[in-house]
Formats: structure tokens, sequence, C-alpha cells
DNA sequence: ATGGTAGCCGCGCTA
């Protein structure tokens, strides 16, 4: 089974680029992330064409998550327990579509789109933390529930957990910029601590393999991404991870998301 | 060249 997350960057724009991939990748789960889409706008047809069963959570044209599968979709759960809300200057804080969650083949996959932080010392960056906090206790406690359970927590997490994952930490801490802070790698390793471990590094060892490169800048053209999409899996899924890859290739051309698809190989 | 792209319920906001 092949199971991929891959950060679209509007569903709309990217549909002949995810329909082609789907063909080309095989892949037979996608999480999806930035769908930029409410339900009503959602290319269900797509999926459903290529065999593929799609369960979507978009409130607008900010964030939406969405998960592809043709080996069974069931369990669809839009939002984890307790999800934190967000509202600018502390005001009405509204829950945002960052998480669904599905069960499929027996893996109990997410798909995660982590709030950004923006910059140091925003608001939006104790979203950030208070948003991995939760999800990581529930995590943990899926975890303590069943320790032989199959989750796979896979999507764009907005971190960069070691300085080998950005095209150059100096630039990073000179600039004062985020996915690189103390907090946010810390949050990451609580999740680490917690058992699940990033099943994609060991497949793709840096330095210089990214999963995102930004438009502005033209960072790409200049090899400067970053390595903020992956898979943190639980014991009993890692034990089955058998090869990871991103497809750089997707970066290419007209027409791309700023992200490239990022998958797991299971045995 | 003190920058600059891409997407959206767009003429500002988010990344």
């Amino acid at each position: 089974m092949r199971i991929a997350t891959w950060n679209v960057n509007s569903m709309r724009a990217r549909a002949d680029r995810v329909e082609a991939w789907l063909e080309k990748s095989d892949v037979d789960v996608l999480a999806i992330q930035e769908t930029k889409c409410k339900d009503e706008n959602f290319p269900w047809e797509l999926f459903e064409r290529n065999g593929y069963e799609v369960a979507h959570f978009g409130f607008s044209q900010w964030n939406g998550v969405a998960i592809a599968s043709r080996v069974g979709l069931t369990e669809v759960e839009r939002a984890f327990p307790d999800q934190p809300a967000f509202g600018k200057n502390g005001k009405d804080p509204v829950e945002e579509a960052r998480a669904i969650g599905a069960t499929c083949n027996g893996v109990r996959l997410w798909s995660l789109y982590v709030p950004n932080g923006r910059s140091r010392h925003d608001e939006h960056m104790e979203y950030k933390l208070r948003w991995l906090r939760q999800l990581r206790e529930h995590a943990q406690s899926w975890l303590a529930e069943d320790p032989h359970a199959q989750i796979a927590l896979a999507g764009d997490w907005n971190i960069a957990p070691e300085d080998d994952d950005v095209w150059d930490i100096d630039f990073f801490e000179r600039n004062q910029l985020t996915h690189v802070t103390a907090a946010e790698r810390e949050a990451f390793q609580e999740f680490v601590q917690a058992g699940f471990t990033d099943v994609v590094r060991p497949h793709t060892p840096g330095p210089g393999v990214y999963t995102f490169w930004e438009y502005t800048s033209l960072r790409f053209q200049k090899r400067q991404g970053m390595r903020i999409d992956c898979h943190l899996a639980s014991p009993a899924l890692a034990a089955r991870v058998r090869h990871a890859y991103v497809d750089k290739d997707e970066r290419r051309g007209k027409g791309a998301s700023d992200h490239a698809p990022v998958v797991i190989e299971l045995s």
C-alpha cells in the first residue's frame, strides 16, 4: 500500500495536476492540504472517475484538507477533539479546516495542515503551538488506548525539525524566521517522544532534500527549500514502511504547487 | 535587484 501527503495549494487550480499525479504515482491513499475551497466547489468527480473515495473538510478559501482512498474510507472525522480555534487579536475565534481523519485499509490516517505561525512573536505562533500540543495529547491517548494501532499523522507540519531541513539555517536565524525555532521543534519532538516517528527521513537523507520551495524569490530555481511535509507513524505502522520518497518533479514547470508530494510505501 | 509569486468570495490577505 502507498500513502502520500501533498499540500496542493488550491484543489481547483491544481485539479489537472492532481489527476495526472494520481495516475503517475499509483498511490492508494492521498492526504491533501490547502484545498482552498468549500465542499460545494470541491472537484468530487475527479476522484470518483479515478476510483477514489474522498472526504473533504473546508469552510472557505483558506486551509481545507481532504483524504482520497481507493482501499476504503471509513470513520471520517473532521477536526480532532478540542481542536484550538483562531481569531485575530484574540477576537471571534473560529475553528479552521486543518485536520481530517479517516481509516483506510486498517490505517488511521490524519491529513494535517499545521498553522503557519506567521512570525516568531505573532499570536498565530501561539495558536500553532497550542494546536500542536492539543493534537499531540490526543495522538498520545490514541496510542495509549491501542499500542498496536496503525496511525499516520501526515501533512504540512510547517516545521523544519533539523537544521538540515532548510537551505540555510543562518539565513533563518539572521532574519528571525519561523519553522526553525526551539519552541516549534520541541512541539514536533513531543510527537516523537509520544512514539511517532518521521518515517520519511531515513529514506530521504539530507542535506538538500526538501518538500517545499517558496514561490517568492523563486526559491525552487535557486534550490532553496524546506523539508516541512512528512509522515509521522505509530510503531506498528512504522514497522511496515519499506520506502519513502519526495516527488520533486511535481514542483517543476508552470502550474506547480509550492509543495511536492511525499510518499511512503508499506509492506 | 534592498527583491518577489501565487491563490482566493481578491482591490487585501495568506502563504
